[in-house]
DNA sequence: GATACAAAATGAGTATAATCAGTTTTGACT
DNA sequence: AGTCAAAACTGATTATACTCATTTTGTATC
């Protein structure tokens, strides 16, 4: 049993690989109870490497900054409740109903933390560094991807100008939220569907 | 000449308050240089305070944090230059003409300083205190006065919801720039022309 | 002018995010 | 099993944004 690899027909992922995503789920998963139980500036980077059982070093190696950590946090649980929203049976839930739990989960971050959620929406709408930007891209995707699913056109279409106004619109959404204009909701809504269709007709959006 | 206050008709604004307008003026002033020098990052505070001849203690009671300072520094800028703008004779300025003039200064601040850039448009859209968003608010002022001006409608109206979507305005339209789809400016100066339209017919802009 | 009071300034001190040189663990290869 | 290079880990150390108890400055009243 001495070589990493058991005798299956493809490539294992390995130990090593497996390893790293389990410490990664640890890191993330104390760093959001504890963002969570003491806010976002009363938690130490010291607590969380405490918490998650690792040296303060190590998590520097998973997350470059921080902030980077609350991103992961937030990136996971919305990846999930993205995925979990377009993969539900569209009982009575057309395109607008499903948009809506979407943008409703991340106006709920307001409403719950709104330090927390200020941080979040500025790390996200205007990445710094690259990594972070494939963080909303991914978000982005899977949106799409339940989108052109329940619309029926060919996935995967990559446009940067709509990746651009579509961030926009989740962004404005939770920023409407936080300002209390609540009725502007629709209006989002719309913009964001005019996005669509223009992604799914394949127009150049320069218009 | 003992009492601070000269015999002049209406109340002289005092030596104190002089003094303290001196001083601001002194430390944006030395934050801006050293920010244009050496960046942001690696400017130092103690540097800013040496530079404004300040102790460091002084530097915070002007600036609740280091970003701070970039906002101010941002602020007076910008504000001075929208006012210029507005205030130059519309030789063969039009509306968009006006409205670009002022996007393109924003754009600017991506050219020079795409890190500055960033967290300056991270602290002015989702301002974290009552302060920061005043600033947005006067920035915002400036422009609705100005296009309120040309178009001959009343000046002076303010509808959190027009602010929030002229915000998003200027700030997608930095984000664009920085993304190097340049061709979309006009759909984010059409939409901005729109809300304005709303903001001068009176619309609610709800819908 | 002297006294009292508030506002402003100060810089030594503190807390902590991030680093880095050294150590340990891993897994491929013989 | 034994060897080795690369990858992962570590925590003592560093740099610096920000605080706070104390001192200085400006203004009002007598």
């Amino acid at each position: 049993m001495m070589p990493g690899k058991t005798d299956s027909g493809v490539a294992t992922p390995g130990r090593r690989e497996r390893n790293k995503l389990a410490k990664r789920a640890r890191i993330v998963a104390a760093a959001r109870d504890l963002f969570r139980r003491q806010g976002f500036a009363d938690t130490t980077t010291q607590q969380i490497a405490d918490a998650a059982d690792i040296g303060t070093g190590t998590l520097f190696l998973y997350a470059r900054a921080k902030e980077d950590l609350l991103v992961m946090v937030f990136r996971d649980e919305m990846l999930e409740t993205v995925r979990a929203i377009f993969a539900a049976p569209p009982a009575l839930a057309g395109l607008d109903a499903r948009l809506l739990a979407v943008f409703n989960r991340m106006a709920d971050y307001h409403a719950n933390d709104p330090d927390l959620a200020r941080l979040l929406l500025k790390e996200l709408v205007v990445p710094r560094s690259e990594a972070r930007r494939s963080d909303v891209d991914e978000l982005m995707d899977a949106i799409y991807d339940g989108l052109t699913d329940m619309i029926g056109a060919e996935p995967r279409i990559r446009n940067p100008a709509i990746v651009a106004r579509s961030a926009f619109a989740l962004y404005y959404f939770a920023l409407l939220s936080w300002l209390g204009a609540g009725q502007d909701r629709g209006w989002c809504m719309r913009l964001l569907r005019e996005q669509l269709s223009h992604l799914i007709n394949g127009d150049s959006a320069n218009d």
